[in-house]
DNA sequence: CATGAATGAGGATTCATTCAT
DNA sequence: GATGAATGAATCCTCATTCAT
């Protein structure tokens, strides 16, 4: 049974590995940039050798398009799971969503859209790939959460898709700043209360009217 | 009458290099990132050679910063004037805030969030000037606009602060939009559209209620 | 009666594995050339694990030796022998070395000159040993039937290590051209008719003049 | 007068340099073979930086490439233009043609055989390159001479491209011989000796016979 | 024995910056 | 003032070789 067991112990290294460089690139591109990380620190910081990356991925861009896949598309199968489950009425709905980005917030995923934001340009690929599996897919969630609520005369009647960046600006506003200019001034901005302050304009701001 | 002409001729384009070089290297920039930006390239689209780059902008840093100060500086100082002499009420004054705004998303400036957000990491130094002389002007723009307007009882109350992300989340969303993903996806989000749903939603959530 | 044939088995596997590993490495050198041969792809040729190579040889050096000694040093023996043992005149003894070489013209043999060539630079001792182990048995052979045919009036009296290039240039040129150019044009040399039409030339040129 | 002057003497460098550069990386290419050259090296030789080298061939395979034509085509075409030129019988023909390759055996262009056949393998569109612009060409001019003394009776006839490694074939040994193994070797082989045994052996048996 | 996993040393290439004209 | 030419520092990636199982 020991055999086995240090086989194990390596294989389960070895399927741990791809996760833990992703963390690492991800917590590396995100304070530097795409460009400007080299992969000998991701490496580094992954606890491993410069070449043993290129066992796990084989150029610099696939490790990008994995930290992508690997972290981002777990939490939101989970997020639209949940939506789809749920029976409450749009604005409540509204706020739970709210409460889970808010938990996003707190993790390192909030480094990604600034990532892909900046090197859209550079790897139209990836930005085809963010586009169509992360933001088509939230867009499709929560215009589907604001036209079940109108329909049902939870919200007055707004255009869903021109609703998102209300929806989600703040959210994306916080997520930049924490992991930018957050860094660099004395402003602060609590998340929780802007949060709180932000789901109240907005829920008044589409109450129904008579 | 030749000569000095083209010596006026000479000093009118010395004076306008920084400016055009700067207009490219916005273009650039915007395009592919700080980092992924030959100077090469910026002169090229400058029409000047590589080396007269630096008879204007000792390093790429350098450039990076002009580029923030020429072109944004002006138009925040300029929005602030009109805000100052403007004696409209609240709503009326974040309309044309608003409209004001919208005409900036037509224009390359919109780039240069993406730029600073991406690049806020490596040059801390120009975080904290953006931060000090964009962000923390715009903020007390604002707050200054809202706080006026609740203690005129044309808003309803709110930490003012706490609502900046709610006012200007979706114009930065649709800023980063243009510049990225926008490029490289079927989904259209029409700016006009967004903005109009954007504030009636965020004026009927400010609105006083008894 | 299984235990111990699979015991066989396996030694007889593991007496053949360097004559595998060497023709698998015979066969990428000589495509590649030696720099550009990867050891995981000579494993992968020989049906082994890439670490298993360094069982039966310390580096690659060693590798390119192994490939040389045991490849060629056999054929040289035998010829060696086969020209001792013969009493055949200067002529017809040519011609059946001319046979003989004909005949590993269509072995993977031919792709040797053009290895040590190409390498001598970066391996002298390498180079030392096929010009001690090789070449200059191989001359030693020729010089030595070319002189005995001088001897008996067989041939024409001639400087017989300088003649040596005008024996076997021909040969040497169409091993060179299986291996490399023969490959990417459409220029068709025929070994047999070349050689044939080389042995008439020689032999004629090495005619016992009056 | 003097600016001028320096400008020209700069460019006349500019003008000289993709040949100091060529020259540099014969030497060093067929010391070691192409993949064991770094470009360092060749740089160093040359007496410029490594990126300067980047300045004048975008990559290492094309400096290869650069290396064979400005080396060789002008030779060929020279030996070209000299055979069309001339009406001498056959035998003196070739007997011209041998010297002028024993000429050129002083050179540093022998390396290049030894260099294109190591990589035909791995740059197919060189050896192509050389098998066109060089290989055949050489051989239509051989054929050439051949067929017509053969024609005009002052050769034996033969099926004149199944001469040609008859006829060449001395000369590239002895060039691959200079460049590789001669180098680690005691035996000594005479180049003006060799050739003019070679010829005489193969005018002779060219003979026209009756 | 056999091997998949791991890695440091090494080399091609790029680019911000300097220099000579 | 303007610039083409030149370059060293920096980084991605490869591969021979070693190690742990």
């Amino acid at each position: 049974m020991q055999a086995p067991q240090t086989a194990t112990r390596r294989r389960r290294r070895k399927n741990a590995r791809p996760h833990e460089i992703a963390d690492a690139a991800l917590a590396l591109f995100s304070e530097r940039g795409y460009a400007a990380t080299r992969l000998e620190d991701v490496a580094a910081r992954a606890g491993i050798g410069k070449a043993t990356l290129y066992l796990y991925f084989p150029a610099k861009e696939d490790l990008f398009r994995a930290v992508l896949r690997q972290k981002l598309l777990p939490n939101l199968t989970e997020i639209e799971a949940a939506v789809a489950a749920s029976q409450e009425p749009a604005p409540a709905l509204l706020r739970s969503f709210a409460r889970r980005l808010l938990a996003v917030l707190e993790t390192d995923l909030t480094a990604i859209p600034k990532l892909v934001l900046g090197e859209s340009g550079n790897f139209p690929a990836i930005a085809r790939m963010y586009a169509d599996e992360v933001v088509a897919r939230g867009i499709a969630l929560l215009t589907g959460i604001v036209e079940r609520g109108v329909a049902r005369g939870e919200l007055r009647a707004v255009d869903a898709l021109a609703a998102i960046p209300s929806l989600v600006g703040p959210f994306l506003t916080m997520a930049l700043w924490k992991h930018s200019l957050g860094q660099h001034t004395a402003i602060r901005l609590d998340p929780q209360t802007v949060m709180e302050t932000h789901m109240d304009i907005l829920l008044l701001g589409l109450e129904p009217r008579s």
